[in-house]
DNA sequence: GGTATATCGATAGAGTTATATCGATATACT
DNA sequence: AGTATATCGATATAACTCTATCGATATACC
């Protein structure tokens, strides 16, 4: 393959655009507005948008309106994906009335959880004709970490073929089955040691910017 | 800089070793039998360990004990860090009962919200006192969206210096600030899109293998 | 003690992702 | 109509990250 475009990185920033573009007004949009709104890099945003897009036009940008319908199909986001949580604890619950899905076309269609089933929590059991059924391609995982592996072949035997994985648990899984880690301890970490690597390089030296990190952009 | 090792996958994944580290009996462990119980690569292990650890033995491996040592040392891990949560609706909640920081030497100290308050969350409007006469450094941020920029820059001034952002906003802060964004609904969508890829993939050759994800590894 | 080997550490290379630069062009403005 | 310029698209380069390979070595086993 001599060029692959489709990064993770690049699909993580699309639902960023998508997000964007739906809460302004105005009917035409430039690259540079959107870099400095969001913060990313102007060139990064142009190239972004010229993968998925048609034409923008010099002085005027791009079609809102057609930049968001080109990004929402590229992403897939034009026949809803319907999802389901296993593990209705505090994160799964949090994740169950987390607003922000609908609009990059993912719903949350059902909560299971071996206990604590009401109206729309649905027992363990019932995960296999549910699935089948309803034709669930994605399973968002937030059991206890004992239970991970188990639950996650039982969502895969039910032809999930899609994880979203918040347990701490590194999945063994056949290779049809995308893992997507949502590893929330490590993450914080990360935030802590970047925090500290740059507090340290300025307690030594007062200079600024230097070694500016990854995750705070300086445009 | 010749060769710049301190980067964010690796921050990322230096707390799931000492995740698997605490994990284990054995007083001696290889980074082959890391690699393959965490999905790795061999040699990406090898060279992590070698990056913050002394030396490992042939056919013994390394001291765990040293190891953990070696790794909690690196990403200043012995001293906690304190952190506290801005927004205590249910994500908030979710953050605040996890149990996977207080292993990687992160200590949610206090929950703040601007209404709910209770005995162990403060009103958002103690944030001043405490953040400077507790020293905090660390701020988790779960308001709304509309509320996100606003309560940052509360933050920053009580001096914080390292936010992670779970807000859908593009945060705006001062340089010697550090942002980690954790856009669980663009993450999410990274997830639909890759599996849809493989999918797809997958419908048009029967074969396998062919431009396998990211988020599956082969080893 | 000698031999086989699991594991290490290092180097080189491949793959992925981001940035810098620059000419082309459609639009706005005089 | 002519000129200035914001914005685009493309190419080249740099930075970052992962993987393959291989010789060195300490250990286990005969």
């Amino acid at each position: 393959m001599i060029q692959n475009y489709n990064s993770k990185k690049l699909y993580e920033r699309l639902p960023i655009y998508v997000h964007f573009l739906n809460s302004i007004q105005e009917s035409n949009i430039s690259s540079t507005t959107i870099s400095k709104s969001l913060n990313l890099g102007e060139v990064q945003v142009r190239k972004d948008l010229a993968l998925v897009s048609g034409k923008g036009r010099p002085k005027i940008g791009y079609s809102t309106k057609n930049l968001f319908k080109a990004i929402k199909k590229y992403m897939g986001m034009n026949h809803a994906s319907k999802a389901i949580i296993v593990g209705f604890g505090k994160l799964g619950k949090a994740l169950y009335d987390y607003a922000g899905f609908s609009e990059l076309g993912i719903d949350i269609v059902q909560a299971f959880d071996i206990s604590n089933t009401t109206d729309f929590v649905k027992d363990i059991k019932e995960l296999d004709s549910y699935c089948l059924e309803n034709e669930i391609l994605f399973g968002i995982l937030t059991v206890p970490s004992t239970e991970a592996q188990a639950t996650a072949e039982k969502l895969i035997r039910c032809g999930i073929v899609g994880i979203w994985n918040f347990t701490s648990v590194r999945l063994n899984v056949p290779s049809h089955v995308v893992i997507q880690n949502e590893n929330l301890a490590a993450s914080l970490s990360v935030l802590v040691k970047s925090t500290l690597d740059k507090k340290v390089g300025n307690d030594y030296e007062k200079s600024n910017e230097t070694n500016d990190s990854y995750t705070s952009k300086k445009h």
